[in-house]
This record gives C-alpha cells, sequence and structure tokens, in this order.
DNA sequence: GTCTATATCGCGATAGAC
DNA sequence: GTCTATCGCGATATAGAC
C-alpha cells in the first residue's frame, strides 16, 4: 500500500511518524512535546520541523495513516474501490472484532476520543478531518445496516441511517467510560448486546478461518 | 440552594468562577490560561491564586459547581435525600428533556466533552471526578431503568444496568457527533429512538404543568 | 537537503510589597 | 486582597552549520 522509504529524508520521515504515533496515543495530543517527539525520533525538536511545518500538520498526518488502516479493513472499497467486498455480516463481525481489539490499545483509543472532542470546535486542525470522518463512517454503516436488516429474516423494521448514528455513538460513548475505568464496561458486551436488540446477532468469531479460542 | 456572597472576597470567587466556566466552555480546559480568566475577572493571575491554589481546582470547583444542577434536578435525592422523588417515567422524561436543553449550551457540553476525554489519564486534575460521576450516573440510570421495566406492560426484558451503560454512551457519543456537525444528528430524537426499542417511549412535553407547544 | 543551536514567547506557580 | 517581580518550563521560530 505505502511505498518503501529509500530517500534518508523519508526514514526519518517515518520514524517521525512512528514516534509521534507512539506518543501521542500514550499521552493525547497536548500533552505530547515537539522534544519528546524528535528526541525519540532521534534528532532536535528543531529538526523534526523541517520535515513537518507543525504539530498540527504531524498529528494529522498520523491520523491518516492510522485511519486507513481500520477503513480500509472494514470498507475495503473505501480505498479500493475494486476490492473483493467480504458479506455484510462479515463486516458487521469486523466491526465488533474492532471494538475487542480497541480494548488493547488503550493509548490510541484515548488519542481518538480526546481529539474528536478537542476538534470540535471549527478552528481546530483536525476539525475537517474529524467531520469528514464521521460523515463517512455513517454513511459506511448505514449502508451496511440497511443491508443487514433488509437481510434478515424476519427484516427488521428499523431506519438504518438513525441506528449507524446510534451505533457510532455507543462506540465513542462506550470509549470514554472505558477509560477512565476499564474494568467498569465491557465495550465489545455493549456492542453484541445493542446490536441483538436489532436483531443483528454477532458470532463470537469469524466462521471462515477464524479462531475459536482466541 | 447556594448563599448570597456578602464578603468582597465571596463575590470576586464567584466571578472568578463564572469567568472560569465562560472560558473553560469556549475551548476546554488546557487551552485556557490562569491569566485570561483572571483578566475576565478583573484581577491579574496572581489575585486569581490568592482565591484558588491552583489551575486545577478551580476547574473541579466550575465542574461540581453546574454537575450539582442537573444531577439534583434529575435525581433530587443526591443533595436532599428528603426530597420529593418524582416517578420513574418523569424522571426518564427529564433525562431526555436535558438532552434537548444541551442542544442549547454547545459551549458547556463540549467543555465535559473534552473534559471527560482529557480526564481518561489518572494522573488528571479530575480523573477521580469523572469516575464517581460516570459510577454515580450508571447506577442511578440503572435504577431508574430497572424501576421502568419491571413497571412496563409486558415487563421489559433487559438488564437495566447494561442498558444504563448504553444510555450513558449514546448520550456521549450523540454529543460528539452533534458537537462536529450540529446538523447532522438530533440527540434528542436518537434517545427517543433507542428508549423506544426499550419499551420505553417517552412523552414529547410534561404531563402535569407542561407546556405542550415548547 | 538535513539538522543543531539559540532566542523569544507565554505558561503555572511562588514570594513578598502594599 | 491584590499587586509586581520573578522562577523554571516547554512551544515555537529563525539563523546558519554540515
Amino acid at each position: 500500500m505505502s511505498k518503501e522509504p529509500r530517500t534518508k529524508g523519508e526514514r526519518t520521515r517515518a520514524r517521525i511518524l512512528d514516534s509521534a504515533a507512539e506518543l501521542f496515543s500514550r499521552s493525547g495530543f497536548n500533552a505530547v512535546s515537539l522534544r519528546e517527539i524528535a528526541a525519540c525520533a532521534g534528532l532536535t525538536h528543531a529538526g523534526l520541523l523541517h520535515h513537518f511545518p507543525g504539530k498540527e500538520q504531524l498529528l494529522l498526518e498520523v491520523l491518516s495513516r492510522r485511519d486507513e488502516t481500520d477503513a480500509a479493513w472494514l470498507f475495503p472499497r473505501i480505498l479500493e474501490p475494486a476490492a473483493p467486498e467480504p458479506p455484510p455480516a462479515e463486516r458487521l463481525r469486523r466491526v465488533v472484532e474492532l471494538v475487542g481489539r480497541n480494548s488493547r490499545t488503550p493509548g490510541l483509543v484515548g488519542l481518538y476520543a480526546k481529539l474528536s472532542a478537542e476538534a470540535s470546535g471549527p478552528d481546530h486542525p483536525a476539525h475537517h478531518y474529524f467531520v469528514e470522518r464521521y460523515r463517512r463512517l455513517r454513511a459506511e454503516l448505514g449502508a451496511l445496516l440497511g443491508a443487514l436488516f433488509a437481510a434478515a429474516d424476519p427484516p427488521v423494521r428499523a431506519e438504518p441511517q438513525a441506528v449507524a448514528v446510534q451505533l457510532l455513538a455507543l462506540l465513542d460513548g462506550l470509549q470514554t467510560q472505558w477509560l477512565l475505568e476499564p474494568g467498569a464496561v465491557s465495550m465489545e458486551d455493549s456492542v453484541r448486546d445493542f446490536l441483538g436488540r436489532y436483531g443483528l446477532p454477532v458470532e463470537r468469531e469469524t466462521a471462515r478461518g477464524g479462531r475459536l479460542t482466541g
């Protein structure tokens, strides 16, 4: 997907992005200094600013890089319109699986939570990024739920777009509670329970090629 | 409930709290300096620090002041154990009404969203405050939902505590989407829809003394 | 093109004068 | 009760060495 770094500059750039992702994930945006990121990548903060115009742009590149990975996995056609599309049930299962996987990377989950809140102001550097992100996710989830509702037996009588909004909100809100007190809620169970209410039971592991014992 | 400020110090304190609430609401915690708050309240930042030991404590007092108002309205017995308790249906209606009211104060909603995310780290000054807040809300909402589920006809077969977690998450997550793009979601409609799915339709206005055309 | 050193700024917080 | 002065810290910007 991404090309191999050839020049020294590109390798440095990649190292900086890795360090930034690591540190942002661990401590959020505001709490991390360019000096720390630079030191982690093996240069000074001024050297870092040679590769990125500022902290904001660095953040956006970190976000985009991560987001593309997940989105491509959940909705392959976003990045590759010709990619083979898994069946709806499999995609829903991946959504739930992603929730479970997030439970193992609290840093990154926290980063997104902090940033999506910080970015509510129209002036925030990541504002447009998050607006687009949510629009896309609502649309994709809505289409996915629509397909599942129609295919269910009996068909589910619910507005897919409205449920998409709720599901997305549930995912975000569960993260808030889970980040504050990890033992207080099970994100994955909550999501399963919610989907079950809408007539969409989700298998615990994938049917084809999945591990049954985690 | 709160006593009138008598001394000059108490009036200054109140002015500081108002200014802090205003500025925190507009820009979050980290983005606002004590100097700004102090200037807004008509003194220097050193003068402000005579009344509050630090920025953290100032934040907590701002939060508590606001939170008490809402909590007392939703669950009167929290602050006044002897207070007359509205029936469960009325309290659920107030929850939904609060959602609608929040739609008119985006600044404060944003502050809570930003802070609850920032506060996920155990070192954050507001961490304990938010952990306790969510514990309390989960418990109160769980009890409320339990009463409503049992009283419904036919009784709703669902785990009140699990639904409380979901409802709380839904409320938070809807705020995230609404803050980013206010026109994209209707928080109140989403909540009504969610509650309806659990067999809990909520009247649009209060039965006793309420305005019907609001 | 890649990076370091240096300078300036604003922050939270403290000490002590008035 | 409020101020001025000051500290140490980290973010950002620029000049110029390699």
